[in-house]
DNA sequence: AGTCATAACTGACAACGGTCATATTTCAAG
DNA sequence: CTTGAAATATGACCGTTGTCAGTTATGACT
């Protein structure tokens, strides 16, 4: 296992605010955890006591809602952190987090990291900042759940997909969702997300290969209603 | 207008963790604003340069989507503080405040609370802690919308309505919306919202007076599918 | 290669919810 | 007390979406 001060990955959260000495002690008492594809990683109404930085994989952050179906809430990939919420707000976890593929992650101790929030200006006002904007991407979605029709929430999560997770050399969404998964980050039956997709994919926006999805026409994809 | 430090509104919200000389310090810049039922308080995209403080009212937070319509977000109330996210994450405001009552604010320079959230980490500690407590109750609304129905929707907001803002002395919800209000926060048409309201009131479980709305079966409200 | 479980797919049908058109009521201004 | 505009209410209609039922494809494991 490396060491946090010289970790790519902190580039791209809000670790990257502490200093060269808290990255050494944080160092010094994080774990290394693996989780295979479909592993619980935890679960909504826990008590976490740290938080997770990936290093390797996508996972989804998911919330049972009262009809008994899960909503994905959250895509998070390499160099995200799980927890942050429920350590600030010193509550159970809200959410549950499952494996998407085979993960390679950081587990923080909450107590290393408290201390740091409490000591560290910037890393606070970082973290601060991370949650605003979490916080104004929960609003924007969740207007868009409310406004916007089935298909046009799937064509959103297909660019958004394209967009920050990237494709593979071959042009697929480099993110491999099953059907289900797509139905419920949309928030629809599995049916209607199966049903939308086949319909896409005749009219020549997307092709498929097995689980894996290429967007083949951007433009209409966007225009979809 | 009278002075932060013996404001017993502060007490409300992450303001009550500033020390006694920084509120006299904000209170000596803060300015007094009025707004009329209807009036707009700030609008999507805009630079705020401050935080209000509402010391009396009711405000909707409000969020233009694709489609044209207006959804809302969120109810403040006495004791809220508008435009936190915006002043954390330097970003212009993503949401409008309309007033949905006379309202009675204050206004609090963005320099003034900046320097704050710098110097004092309780402060910052509190406004974070705030911020977390912000996003699960986005998260949640989020679930909602994708896997409630109109009518469970309708159901919640009229309790939770009831349960956040109180009644009057009658008996009926202090929080006096137009069906065009409660369409706007559900999602949906408002003719859709008129039809609920309705079928509400002929089952018994609500009465309404006007625009007043009198919650008269709690229990049937809570299983309404 | 064959077997089996799971995921993907399709069709039929009904319920839900949006739109349009048209009363009816409310309420404030004259 | 009128009057008129805006809000509320209701009916008819239809597209969207969820549910149920059944079929086909996929992939892991003998």
């Amino acid at each position: 296992m490396g060491n946090c001060e010289s970790c790519i990955i902190k580039e791209f959260n809000s670790l990257k605010s502490l200093t060269r000495e808290e990255l050494i002690r944080i160092s010094a008492c994080k774990t290394g955890k693996r989780y295979k594809k479909g592993q619980v990683i935890f679960e909504e109404g826990e008590s976490l006591n740290g938080v997770y930085c990936i290093r390797e994989g996508v996972c989804k952050l998911t919330k049972l809602s009262q009809n008994g179906k899960d909503q994905v809430v959250k895509l998070v990939v390499k160099g995200g952190l799980l927890g942050k919420r429920s350590l600030v707000s010193e509550q159970k976890t809200n959410l549950s987090a499952i494996a998407l593929n085979d993960m390679e992650m950081c587990f923080i101790p909450k107590n290393e990291i408290m201390s740091d929030l409490s000591k560290n200006p910037k890393f606070t006002m970082d973290v601060l900042k991370e949650m605003a904007h979490h916080l104004k991407d929960s609003d924007d979605s969740l207007v868009d759940m409310a406004q916007k029709s089935v298909k046009t929430r799937m064509a959103d999560i297909l660019l958004y997909i394209h967009d920050n997770f990237g494709t593979d050399d071959q042009g697929y969404l480099s993110i491999i969702l099953s059907r289900e998964d797509y139905a419920s980050i949309v928030g629809t039956a599995t049916e209607s997300a199966i049903r939308i997709l086949s319909q896409f994919k005749k009219e020549g926006i997307i092709s498929t290969s097995g689980k894996r999805i290429k967007i083949e026409d951007h433009a209409k994809l966007k225009w979809v209603e």
